[in-house]
DNA sequence: GCTATAGTTAGCCTTATGGCTAACCATTCA
DNA sequence: TGAATGGTTAGCCATAAGGCTAACTATAGC
């Protein structure tokens, strides 16, 4: 489950509305493309570039695919991003605290001003 | 800053890359070219991609261009996950529900069935 | 067994993506 | 002012993405 795929197949907004509608629960690929104007085989493409990424399952029962959500793979990129997050408000304590440091300094150097 | 443009921005792995030399500070184009073997023109595009993303935005000074992370790209990105996350939990808790008062059901028709 | 249903495969088209080179500004700095 | 530095533009190329139609397979239901 790479990155790279799991935000690619979510760049797509055909895409994140099927991850969307597979939040409520499960449906077949025919309910899926109910709500798209699109050709079946189009839908399908979609469908799959999310099994790939790990996004979605689906099982074959009869003639019905039915296809699910895979929570761990949204998990992931947030993760990803959390991280992120946390690098960058790490680096902005560290100039806070730089920029204490700089006050503290400058108080002193005043005081010294004051003294002279 | 549409969710398509974030997406498919830390889609490729060299875009995530300067995002994340980003989050330790800022950087000019030749100080986030170093790390890539890759010639400049192919960096300025994905610099250029991660822009018209809203993830990054730069400024020229001189020569040299400097970029810096705009922190609320990633935070879009990171609510809507957490909006998928938070429709796919309340749905597995609608199903606890649904198999509780199944259980609550079953219970009344067993102790029924003992008293007849 | 025939027909309708649900997907699937194959193949085509257009545009976008990710890479390159070569040539070209525009500042610095000696 | 002339050379080095830091980006930028233009244009090329190969492959991938996203859409389509047409034809095909495999079950379900009558």
């Amino acid at each position: 489950m790479r990155l790279d795929h799991v935000f690619g197949a979510l760049s797509d907004a055909t895409r994140r509305a099927i991850v969307m509608r597979l939040c409520e629960g499960e449906a077949s690929v025919g309910e899926l493309a109910k709500p798209f104007d699109m050709a079946l085989p189009s839908l399908m493409k979609h469908i799959r570039i999310l099994e790939s990424s790990g996004l979605v399952t689906s099982e074959k029962t009869g003639r019905v695919r039915t296809c699910s959500l895979q929570l761990e793979a949204l998990a992931t990129v947030e993760v990803w991003l959390a991280a992120q997050r946390e690098i960058w408000e790490q680096r902005l304590d560290r100039m806070e605290m730089y920029v204490e440091k700089l006050k503290k300094e400058e108080k002193a150097r005043a005081r010294r001003r004051k003294s002279r």
